[in-house]
DNA sequence: TGATTTTAGTTGCACAAACAACTATTGTCA
DNA sequence: TGACAATAGTTGTTTGTGCAACTAAAATCA
């Protein structure tokens, strides 16, 4: 076999972010999936709408990079389970109009802070001058990783 | 509908490492996918084989994270077509040693330098202290989510 | 030794995701 | 206006993933 140079797998980038984004991710998936039954798209959605009421699936989309189809589905089942209420925009009437139900804030309300707790936990270790360094990287970094 | 404070899902560490590890993985795996075809789990695997020859499909596992079920059938396909090669342990028969084929070598040779390049493009607007800081932060980061 | 447990790897199955095709509505412009 | 393109959202199909059950080999230990 030919001679490979050292690849240092564990130190490509990609990979690292891989694994990192897994273990984070995954730790929170834990909490609202465990007590709630929800999935991570799902929780996403949620998400965007807390902070952004009366958005349309699309700019759900844009906002999470979720794939349509499957946020058309989370929806659907977020509908079925009264977490979020959808209506249609008569300016548009292709749009609709989506934002978390009393149930689901209420949902959001338990789970967000343990999620922000851990992220918390988690940056921890961390000096505010390190988490800002942190941030500005990964600004950076999509901002590059969009345009490449 | 309640009033919500100022939530910055845009500031959310997960969300954030989600968005640029999906960015960055996805920008190289439209490399060797639109190539060669290979999927995500099936380049882990090739990245293990050329750092590391002769190991087994668990010890790819434990490198990689990679689900057991996964690699087993990612390395069904990359046999099938003849990328990598398998043979018995003949100190412990249920182990099975891996390497890359001459073939799967000459895709790693072919494909890897593109990722590298992906990921020194990637890495050009930051100053050697910046991409130390971030390797650094990402080691601790990986330790903390690791043991919460 | 031989019964039991552990480990490596495969396979079945249920569920999630990607992509394309589709409907319905709106926008564009000759 | 009216043909055609673009957009919002849904649905079908194919593929991927994760868990558990399984086989086979090896390790443990009374």
């Amino acid at each position: 076999m030919r001679h490979r140079k050292p690849l240092q797998l564990e130190s490509f980038l990609p990979y690292r972010l891989s694994l990192l984004s897994n273990a984070v991710s995954g730790a929170i998936a834990a909490v609202y999936g465990d007590k709630f039954a929800i999935s991570m798209p799902e929780w996403r959605i949620m998400m965007i709408l807390a902070e952004y009421p009366d958005v349309s699936a699309d700019e759900v989309c844009r906002r999470t990079k979720i794939e349509k189809s499957v946020v058309s589905r989370a929806v659907a089942r977020l509908l079925k389970r009264h977490f979020i209420n959808r209506e249609i925009d008569e300016d548009d009437r292709r749009r609709s109009i989506l934002r978390l139900s009393e149930t689901g804030l209420s949902i959001y309300d338990e789970v967000m802070p343990i999620a922000r707790d851990y992220e918390a936990k988690l940056l921890s270790g961390l000096t505010a001058e390190e988490m800002e360094t942190f941030n500005a990287m990964i600004d950076k970094l999509l901002e590059k990783a969009s345009c490449i």
